[in-house]
DNA sequence: GGGAAAATATTGAATATTCAACAATTGAAG
DNA sequence: CTTCAATTGTTGAATATTCAATATTTTCCC
């Protein structure tokens, strides 16, 4: 089994192709399951980032939540209508704005963690759970790599 | 180690997280790569699969390239207005669409492909040569077991 | 065969994302 | 201290994506 692909591979042994194509599936399972609470899973990620209570600037929550920062503020102005999250002019810093959940979104983030761990308990089931813990294990030092 | 994650765990425990963020930062790595032909990462999948010479309908190549119908027939409005790809239509099926590289499309695909490997190769080198072809055996097998 | 239902691809309007420019604040250098 | 550069967040225009509706062809069933 050669490691990295040849110039005429088939698509599917591309490491960069598995990982868009699990990660499509994995997300549209996810998204398909929050969609009973009305939310796309960006917002969940959102939500459960500020869940620590701590004040989160935008550049960091952007980070964190993998979007970019325009589309970060875009989807807090709404999620700041929908009264989930709030917005406070930093008094260390007042270029920066700290994001805090409400307890409205504290409430709405329970009810979706509670679907995103049952999403995750039914992989495990299926898949295996020595297969998921070593899969989390290659990601997480990936990501490490990558940098 | 737990397995699935509580629901407070952070964010980053969960394999959906770690799936998004690992795809994220690959393929802005590819995505960097190809910008020195210009063209996005979904193009260099499309020339890929449709390098086999046989005719794929669009919605064969949908699925294959992992887009949406209507942003592949869009995308693919470009790639024929670049004479990159052209359409045929289908002479067992007139609902159906066939589409074939061109020569310029396949030149265009050899540059690519081997940019790509040489990013998948700097990633081996860097990552080691084990967990690579251990995450492709998980990650295929996740796909699989997804459904 | 004839007509309804399904499959395939495209279109146009609505929505979302991105890029580049901007405004505000802070940090740093002279 | 003052000016210039860097950081942070937002905005608006350009671009891309998605949803729903459409047109066309095929398949199914009576």
């Amino acid at each position: 089994m050669a490691k990295p692909p040849k110039e005429n591979s088939p698509i599917t042994e591309h490491l960069t192709y598995l990982l868009a194509q699990a990660n499509r599936e994995i997300n549209r399972q996810l998204e398909t399951r929050l969609a009973k609470e009305g939310v796309p899973v960006e917002q969940w990620r959102i939500l459960k980032v500020l869940s620590d209570g701590n004040g989160h600037s935008m550049g960091e929550l952007a980070d964190a939540v993998l979007l970019n920062h325009p589309t970060l503020t875009k989807m807090i102005d709404r999620m700041v209508s929908d009264a989930l999250v709030y917005r406070v002019q930093d008094p260390k810093d007042r270029r920066k704005v700290l994001m805090f959940v409400s307890d409205r979104g504290k409430a709405l983030c329970r009810r979706l963690n509670s679907l995103a761990v049952s999403q995750e308990e039914h992989i495990v089931e299926s898949y295996g759970d020595k297969s998921t813990t070593e899969l989390k294990r290659l990601l997480e030092s990936l990501i490490g790599t990558a940098n």
